[in-house]
Formats: structure tokens, C-alpha cells, sequence
DNA sequence: TTTTCCATGTAACTCGTTACATGATTTC
DNA sequence: GAAATCATGTAACGAGTTACATGGAAAA
């Protein structure tokens, strides 16, 4: 539903072809949206089966021939839709690197810490080119700093972690899953 | 690939069938996978296929015929290359939430921050089931560490933003995308 | 005896991605 | 004239989900 969002909002704000829609969005928006080319191009046709957007064929000067959108009132309608129930929804974050830290205790500590060092470089390097993003001002501007914030905790959470590896290296006794009968 | 490491992870630890599998998972791995029943049995058909496990029909007095699996040494192999993959990397967290922040701005602020409100509650109603999970010890318990750190940001965040909104309402100018070339 | 639980599976579908294909136009 | 850029699309695939189907055993 949020790709559906972001293109709604997007086209709400002002009239854009697809190549626009998508360079936009690699550009500008690649820490809040990882939308494809061909996944726009297919939502931007639902849409306008849809009766969310109206396209109109542009520009028969230039080659092949652009296909601008327009939000319809209907589209307006399902935009303040949909961004209401995003805005009130509370949607879980999921962390893919969270595997490979309950199965942690299966390796020495000192490998694990090793491991989780090479992670924390990657995380820097992340912190770092997300400084870099240069500012579009309004809420716009919410989404890099709450992704900042994340990436912030998620560093302190790391150090912490990398600590407690070097203080007390375990040994690695990993837990069982244990089912209520055995 | 983190689906095949949370099963090869927990089969290492323990013969396991699909049904067994399946029941841990949702009722102590919830909050680090959402990995789903038919899933989990293609995938541990893939995986036998793979050679990574192999399974052993089991319990004849038993009905359906348990097909009870086993890593092997492949599995194994398989389960060190994933972990260490995964631990070594940070692969981002995606937030569907951030959309809605994104425009934000298109609401008057009254009406954005009781959405917020919204979210809020629900937030924190996520945080208060996160400390009802029972402790399973080991490295398992470091997710749960780690989500609630990630959790308690986020209620940093959303008050922080909800007070800035209070404080001084904006008027709904939102952001354009502005792309290089008009 | 009827319902619930155990334990399996499969068919159809949605969503999204990768990779490929086209063709004119500006730039070197 | 070759290469990069603009701007569109499509075909094929993969992963994952929903919903459906089966049947015996234990419990009510």
C-alpha cells in the first residue's frame, strides 16, 4: 500500500512522467522507498485503471512520447486514505540482521565479535552517506531523521554488544528450542 | 536467505518436524520472523533437495506420518556460511511507516499529530507484548534486546515529533519534487 | 458423537524483481 | 559515427501468502 502512497503523493504535489517519477525517487527518496522502475510503471497503470490517475500523452516533439499523470479527485480521495491509515497504523520494522543474532552463540565469541565489527563498519558507512542527502525540507525531512535516530540506537545497541562480547567472552553454549513436549 | 538460516539453525540444535518447526516459531520467534506454514515446509523441501537436511519418516503409530528432519554435514556447512553472512553485514531496516511522515505535511498539523496519537498507542501496546515473551536465554535473547531498543527510539522519536507539532503548528506548506531539470 | 488438535500438503494468486527490448536524441 | 541518455515497455521468474483439502486421534 505505501508504494501506491508514495506515487499518489508524488503525482499530488505536481503533474510527472514516469521517468521522472522514478529518477525522483532513486534520487531523492532511496532512504524511504527501494520502488523499481517496472513496479512503478505497473502500479501507475492500476492506478489509472483505477481511476486514481489520468494520463494524457505529451510532447509528441520528443521521442517516446511521454505519458504525464494527473491525480483525479478520486485519486485525492484514496491519497487522504490512504495516508490517514498510514499515518495511524503502528507497522513493525523488520530486521533481517536479527537471524543471524539468534544463532550468534553458535560461533566462539571472539569470531562473533569479529563478525558483528565488520557489521558496525557497514552501519557507519551507511550513517555517513545518509548525512550526505541533501535536504527537501517539510515532513519530507521527518523520514531522515527518524532513520537517523534508527541508525543511532542501532549503533549504541552494537557497541554494547561489542562490549560485553570482550568483557565476558561466553562459551558458547547456545540455547535449545525448547517446545512445550518434548 | 534468512528463512533457511532460522531453520537450519534451529534444526541444528534439534531433530525437529515441519509441525514442531512451525509451532516454535510463532510462539517464540514471532517477533524476529514472520515465516509462515506453507513456506516453511517448501523450504525444507528445498533444503533436503539441496542435501543441506534430510528427513526420516518417522512414528508410524502416529497418523499423518511425521517427516522428522536432520541437518547434514552440507546443512551445516550451509548453516556457518549463512550466519557468518549474516552477521558480518547491516542490511537496513525498511520502515512502511515513514511514507505516511513523508507527506505528512499535507494535513493540517492538529490532524497530523492525533494520527500520531494514534500510532502512539499502538506502539506502545506493541512494546508491553514484547516484555510478556518469555526468556529463552542465549543469543535468542539479544533480538529481544535489540527490538526493544529500537522500539523505545521510536517512542523517543514520535514524542519528540508530536511535541515540535504541538508546540509550534505548522501550516501545511508541503514539500515539491524538485527535480534538477523542470 | 461432535469438535478440536495433530500433521501434512497443494493450487492459485499477488507482488516484485531481473533481464531483455526498442528507438530516437543529444553529446563526444 | 559512436556512445550515453531519455523514455518507454514486456516476459519470465521467484518468493511468499491465502485458502483450501485431508484424515486420524484425543477430548468434550
Amino acid at each position: 500500500m505505501h508504494r501506491e502512497l508514495l506515487l499518489l503523493g508524488l503525482l499530488r504535489q505536481q503533474d510527472m512522467h514516469g521517468y521522472q517519477l522514478n529518477e525522483f525517487i532513486d534520487q531523492a527518496l532511496s532512504a524511504c522507498s527501494d520502488l523499481k522502475r517496472p513496479t512503478a510503471y505497473f502500479l501507475l497503470d492500476k492506478m489509472a485503471a483505477a481511476g486514481w490517475i489520468k494520463e494524457k500523452r505529451a510532447d509528441t516533439s520528443k521521442r517516446p512520447v511521454r505519458r504525464v499523470f494527473t491525480l483525479t479527485a478520486a485519486g485525492e480521495a484514496a491519497f487522504q486514505r490512504l495516508l490517514r491509515e498510514n499515518l495511524s497504523a503502528w507497522l513493525p520494522a523488520t530486521f533481517p540482521g536479527d537471524m543471524g543474532l539468534a544463532f550468534a552463540d553458535a560461533l566462539p565469541s571472539t569470531e562473533a565479535a569479529a563478525l558483528l565489527t565488520e557489521r558496525r563498519t557497514a552501519l557507519r558507512a551507511a550513517l555517513e552517506a545518509m548525512q550526505k542527502v541533501p535536504d527537501h525540507g517539510g515532513t519530507l525531512q521527518w523520514v531522515i531523521e527518524h532513520q537517523a535516530r534508527h541508525l543511532a540506537a542501532e549503533l549504541d545497541w552494537l557497541d554494547s554488544r561489542l562490549a560485553a562480547l570482550q568483557a565476558h567472552p561466553t562459551t558458547g553454549k547456545p540455547w535449545r528450542p525448547s517446545t512445550s513436549k518434548a
